[in-house]
DNA sequence: AACAATACGTTACAAGTGTAAACAGTTCGA
DNA sequence: TCGAACTGTTTACACTTGTAACGTATTGTT
């Protein structure tokens, strides 16, 4: 439960197609989503169903079809999970899970420098 | 699906106390776990049932009650779950994950300084 | 010895999730 | 204009998850 609006794994990949292509068919969205995770344009309609059922996203009607938008702020949903993410895997730690992704991942110079930097201002800051 | 050992939220509670304390009775686990989340002894029961099932814990007698312990290693199940988390809610990208739980958590100035330090040696390393 | 407390196993049950098919209305091309 | 294609709605169904109670064996206590 925690706080109304979970969104499940699969979700997050239509959540994320909406957020940056806002308003969208759901014809783009199937179009985005649907090979790289094989759904069949069903399992992707049923997805999008459920998140306006859940009030993640509104539509809003356009001749014969649907645009959705997100009716929750991406930052927001990022929030939530993340917590939740970091609690439940980290223990509530977050330099570990800071290490373990900076570790696991390949990240550009130009990243690198730019979190640097961050982490310096972070560290000033305070 | 995915890959055979999806530990839910809950069952992340559980497997963290037993990683941390192994092997352990249920008795510690439910103290450890239960009170911080309100479940009773029968819900943790259920979860350490689950997890043995799923091959994610494994028991050794010990008189009359079970010593458990993980049958799977924590980093490799962290890395299991943080690929996911990644992959669904950052879209697969490192740096905007980083920059988010840097800015939304406090760290400390000597855990600033290790990720500093950290992240130069990734610079260097190629 | 009898009962209370423990420990474990079995069963329950609703809601959420993954994965879709079936059905119905609309429209565009032949 | 007739059907193919597309849009959206409803229904399905098994598995997982959260949340436990109930039943049974064991053991410690009086």
């Amino acid at each position: 439960m925690a706080d109304g609006t979970e969104i499940s794994l699969s979700e997050w990949q239509v959540m994320n197609a909406v957020w940056d292509g806002q308003p969208i068919t759901a014809r783009e969205i199937i179009l985005q989503v649907g090979p790289a995770n094989e759904w069949t344009p069903a399992t992707v309609r049923t997805f999008l169903h459920r998140l306006v059922k859940k009030g993640a996203l509104k539509t809003e009607e356009d001749g014969n079809r649907y645009l959705y938008s997100a009716a929750i702020p991406k930052s927001k949903t990022i929030k939530q999970a993340s917590r939740s993410f970091l609690a439940s895997v980290f223990s509530g730690e977050t330099a570990p899970l800071l290490t373990h992704f900076v570790k696991t991942n390949k990240l550009s110079p130009e990243e690198i420098q730019q979190l640097r930097d961050l982490l310096e201002a972070q560290e000033d800051r305070q």
